[in-house]
DNA sequence: AATATGCTCAACCGCCCACTA
DNA sequence: ATAGTGGGCGGTTGAGCATAT
């Protein structure tokens, strides 16, 4: 019921195939109605999972890498000011997801507090960022888009990226993504995150199948649950125009190497 | 070199809320 | 008005890697 958890629904760690399914179908159909991409993907995943997986991961307009200052300094703030709400420091940083952010401060900050409880350590590398700059800057980080979660005029940074940006995020981001902007990349294909590399059902070392769209479950799920010739026809002409699905790679992935 | 410990982060879980029929 | 459903959120876990002993 609630959850709709179906029987098989794969969990752990994503496969390069399943990235490359999920971006695909995202790119049909958008982020939004993720039960339905991952039924329609073939993906033996829940909605959940997509989202997840999309949100945290596969997402064009994601930052990689470590926290520069500027940003360590803005979660210490809005964590200060609105404690855990992860998801709404989040959206005040570009590029950063809340997972990011939560497991961030989980491993950085928390540390950091625990030492300033202590006699103050000279060479704390957070010392710039106490609580004086916190209490003192927090004006430039009003939220006033943000009073209610799902709230309908609210929005997260991997839906535009254009109303939130601080003084600090605009010093530090100057590619803040919107949304017709992380499409285009997609349609480009000059993202950082994903890039385009060939037809990977013609190359031997990169052939991936997809036993999933092969199966008799692709065609049947797809008539059950297709309601929309828009969207029947939307992958169709991808399959037909041999465009789908395009490959890419990952600056860093869990079945990369490097 | 082997083992222990700590750290990072992707992913899952369960709850809650908004939307819709 | 309300029950069902999907999506979003915060909390938590655990595998893999790095560092210390």
């Amino acid at each position: 019921m609630k959850m709709m958890q179906e029987e098989g629904n794969r969990k752990g760690p994503w496969t390069e195939q399943e990235d490359i399914l999920l971006v695909n179908f995202v790119h049909l159909f958008g982020d939004r109605r993720w039960d339905f991409i991952a039924k329609v993907s073939g993906l033996n995943r829940t909605g959940k999972s997509c989202r997840l997986r999309w949100v945290n991961y596969l997402h064009p307009g994601l930052k990689r890498g470590k926290m520069t200052p500027q940003e360590e300094r803005l979660v210490l703030e809005l964590h200060a000011k609105w404690g855990n709400r992860w998801s709404k420091i989040a959206r005040k940083l570009p590029g950063r997801t809340d997972n990011e952010i939560k497991n961030y401060w989980r491993t950085h900050m928390r540390k950091k507090a625990q030492e300033k409880k202590r006699p103050v350590s000279p060479t704390s590398s957070f010392s710039n960022c106490s609580s004086s700059s916190v209490t003192t800057t927090t004006t430039n980080t009003q939220d006033t888009s943000c009073h209610s979660r799902k709230s309908s005029g609210e929005v997260s940074f991997y839906d535009t990226g254009g109303s939130r940006s601080t003084r600090e995020m605009n010093q530090e981001n100057e590619d803040v993504y919107s949304l017709d902007d992380i499409w285009r990349e997609i349609d480009h294909s000059a993202v950082n995150i994903i890039k385009p590399v060939k037809d990977i059902y013609s190359e031997q070392s990169h052939c991936l199948s997809y036993p999933n769209l092969a199966s008799p479950s692709w065609e049947s799920s797809l008539d059950s649950i297709w309601n929309m010739d828009a969207d029947k026809s939307k992958i169709s002409s991808y399959f037909a125009n041999d465009q789908f699905p395009f490959c890419f790679q990952h600056s860093r992935s869990p079945w990369s190497s490097g």
